[in-house]
DNA sequence: TGTTAAGTGTACTGAACGGTTTATATTGAA
DNA sequence: TTCAATATAAACCGTTCAGTACACTTAACA
């Protein structure tokens, strides 16, 4: 196998590994294991557990942004609809076989430390999902843009973590007619 | 020092450290030193880490909610002004010196299968905390108690996670601003 | 075909993990 | 004052941790 295509497949195996279990349950021998590899060959490719863990927060962030446009995409055919849509990603999501909260969410919960690497990249990846329900407000014409947004992702926030702690799949549903409020508001 | 004090006074200091660092992060003999007891004392009082873990959310749960009621019943003279300022208790905590986003938040994404007693615990609080705000509904009148403490947790948990993982303290203030649609629209 | 880079398994490091054991000291109540 | 409970420090258990060292194999390429 090829070095890219080893490397990428190390950082999917520590993602699966990583969200499921959580960062500091998760041993690097359990992901050697898994991805069938020598541990050398994890420490050419990663300097360090941390190091790792960053390279698997920097994939996660792509591939949920990703999906999660998706999504978005798909449920809603228009701008003003794609609003709303938004909550229909989040329930998609939800009631995925693999669903076990955010995971930015949970590594700023082991790491909570706000200068530590970990803790800021997973800021990054909310300030990205910030930028992109703005963008998607400013498309639908919103008013005032930044504010829409930051109340739509106020609203995501919660329903994440209701689904994920208290099991409450729901809350996508709660939080989409909660939205509609500050949508028709910005919009109108 | 007497047993029961003894047994507090490990839980109260398992907490700091959980609280602070998360739970896999921290170390029995960590919290043996900084107890200053002998690591016998502590597994005469708890059979293992999972025990003290419980123990820590138990009071952690029973502290928080203490507080919190206390903060409410502080900034909101009148029973409608009281649901107000469940926000002003969330900001007032989020600003305080030690404050590392919810532990049960962080306690589920560590412990993500939702069988788990510690996974179960935290529902339970967030169950509580429902009823506390439900509880506040009514005595305000609301027509709906059920559904307007729904929404309110919702932009509780969403102000939490903004404050704790991109340090958005504000949030508080936002949620605050959103919650009085749903409070004015109860009441009225 | 010989070189080089990247792969492998295995063994190893020292430290920390959760948890137990032992032998001793302290302490409160009968 | 004695007894029993509870405390203590420290050594110890086997396991796992993150990370390294080594000898060997594979595979691409000049």
């Amino acid at each position: 196998m090829a070095q890219p295509s080893k490397k990428n497949h190390i950082v999917e195996v520590a993602l699966c590994l990583f969200y499921k279990h959580g960062f500091n349950a998760t041993g690097i021998e359990k992901i050697r294991a898994e991805a069938a590899i020598s541990k050398k060959t994890l420490y050419n490719h990663f300097a360090s557990k941390d190091d790792l863990i960053l390279a698997v927060l920097r994939l996660r962030d792509v591939q949920f942004r990703r999906n999660f446009t998706r999504a978005v995409e798909h449920f809603g055919k228009t701008p003003a609809k794609r609003l709303e849509a938004v909550f229909d990603a989040l329930e998609e999501w939800f009631n995925g076989k693999d669903f076990y909260g955010c995971m930015f969410i949970n590594a700023s919960g082991e790491f909570s430390d706000p200068c530590s690497p970990i803790h800021s990249i997973s800021a990054e990846h909310k300030r990205r999902m910030y930028d992109y329900v703005m963008k998607l407000a400013k498309e639908a014409g919103a008013k005032n843009p930044q504010k829409l947004s930051q109340q739509l992702n106020l609203l995501m926030e919660g329903a994440i973590v209701q689904a994920h702690v208290s099991g409450y799949k729901l809350a996508a549903r709660r939080a989409k007619e909660m939205a509609k409020l500050f949508i028709n508001d910005a919009l109108g």
